[in-house]
DNA sequence: TGAAATGTTGGGGCG
DNA sequence: ACGCCCCAACATTTC
């Protein structure tokens, strides 16, 4: 068995940088795991055919690989498989990346769902995971193959800035990815509903990285926590909720398979004729974390520090930029397919248009987010906010998400210069609400 | 997985 | 002691 990894950049979506700081360590560590049971990874670049060509330097008998569910990269799937098959070559492909093929999960009617709640209901009624199967523990060694190396595939040629941040916070790999499992369910998982959305607190998995790039599966998350769900009481209902949660994921990508433009295309055509504005002014501090909100601009630096944002500040921060500064999506979605560890083709695109109110949202009403209370409501203590923007951290709980309503004195004795060593807010929030609720209305009526 | 406007209630200050 | 006002806290309605 031969074990292969092919990099292949005109395959989907060029990845973003913190996307290949983490492809890089991920493909360390799984180099590591394999050279310690004999053998080790053969790394080549791409198109597939590299595939077809080391099949036919070594007379393979049987090629495996897990599918992925990019519809991007479906063709160059099909058409490697078929050319294995005229040399005579098997070919077996899994779905390892979702819990369920693409297209299969429908309404009564044989259609997609377009909303989230009855998708999530028929998906807990029919999916069951399947068995465990065990890891491989016998892998002959490979001699006199070509390998490439990991740094010839220069992932790390422009790596993300700052890097050490993202160290610090990270751990590629399966091992990590497992360990991060088996650590939630035990100390985590009973207070997730209560605190998954605190970005004060570490009330999340924190597992999308790992499962986006293939270090641990749905399937198996979803087996562990069911297992624990068993038994009623709140472990039953935490992982309920937990359950709900991946199944956002699963959502995202059979939209994707449904509707493949959902990347770069207003799902909703409505919003095809929504007057977005061009704001690079408005963009830059939005990118810089200085935009003069500060859950705003805690998510944004946490963003760029980590490579990672907690969900419920994605959520403000998103809606902050599409809907405040009335900033197309795709440029906030840009911006964080470069900065998230975890960027996704299908969630990123999914969640953004979500946001925006473009996407799968089944709300009946505008949803604009107020930074303000969302960082009370949210980070109560302020405990978040003064961690990525210590420039404020003086200032009292009572005007630490609203550093521009406390007193003069009160600023002056916290340090804070507002304009000078914190932004004033960029926009105000009840006349850019005025202003967005106008702009959704007409491009509704449209 | 929202926010703002509107409605309700109850406690405390005060004449 | 009592009624009145104010307001915070909470609940309900509406977009």
């Amino acid at each position: 068995m031969i074990p292969l990894f092919v990099l292949d950049e005109d395959g989907g979506r060029p990845p973003g940088g913190a996307s290949r700081w983490w492809l890089h360590h991920s493909l360390r560590a799984l180099g590591d795991d394999l050279r310690a049971a004999g053998t080790g990874l053969v790394l080549r670049r791409g198109p597939a055919a590299a595939v077809r060509n080391l099949a036919r330097e070594t007379g393979a008998r049987t090629v495996f690989w897990n599918r992925s569910p990019e519809p991007a990269t479906a063709a160059g799937d099909a058409a490697l498989e078929t050319a294995l098959a005229s040399d005579g070559v098997e070919v077996r492909t899994f779905n390892t990346f979702l819990l369920t093929e693409p297209g299969t999960v429908l309404t009564g009617a044989g259609t997609p769902y377009r909303v989230f709640t009855p998708f999530w209901n028929r998906l807990r009624e029919i999916y069951r995971p399947p068995p465990a199967t065990h890891a491989i523990t016998a892998i002959r060694p490979h001699d006199g193959i070509e390998n490439g190396g990991l740094d010839d595939t220069g992932l790390l040629a422009s790596p993300p800035d700052p890097t050490d941040g993202l160290a610090k916070t990270w751990t590629p790999g399966e091992a990590a990815a497992h360990a991060r499992l088996g650590q939630f369910l035990a100390d985590g998982l009973v207070s997730y509903p209560g605190d998954r959305d605190r970005p004060d607190l570490i009330g999340t998995s924190r597992l999308s990285p790992h499962l986006h790039w293939g270090e641990i599966g749905p399937a198996e998350v979803w087996r562990a926590t069911a297992a624990l769900r068993t038994c009623s009481g709140p472990h039953a209902d935490a992982a309920e909720v937990f359950l709900r949660e991946l199944a956002w994921r699963e959502f995202n990508h059979h939209l994707m398979f449904h509707w493949p433009e959902i990347a770069t295309r207003n799902w909703r055509d409505r919003f095809d004729s929504f007057p977005w504005r061009s704001d690079p002014h408005g963009l830059d501090a939005w990118q810089r974390g200085l935009t003069g909100y500060p859950m705003v601009d805690a998510g944004m630096r946490e963003l760029r520090h980590t490579g990672w944002m907690h969900n419920r500040v994605r959520m403000v921060a998103a809606s902050f930029l599409v809907k405040h500064l009335l900033v197309d999506w795709r440029e906030g979605e840009a911006w964080f397919w470069d900065m998230l560890v975890d960027a996704d083709p299908a969630n990123n695109p999914g969640n953004w248009q979500w946001v925006a109110g473009s996407g799968a949202d089944a709300a009946p009403y505008h949803r604009i987010f107020n930074p303000v209370l969302q960082g009370k409501k949210f980070d109560p203590d302020g405990a978040y906010v003064r961690r990525w923007i210590p420039e404020i951290a003086a200032l009292p709980d009572r005007w630490i998400h609203k550093p521009w309503t406390a007193p003069p004195d009160r600023l002056a004795a916290s340090g804070i210069a507002l304009g000078e060593t914190y932004p004033a807010p960029i926009v105000d929030h009840a006349a850019a609400r005025e202003r967005a609720l106008a702009a959704l209305s007409r491009a509704q009526e449209a």
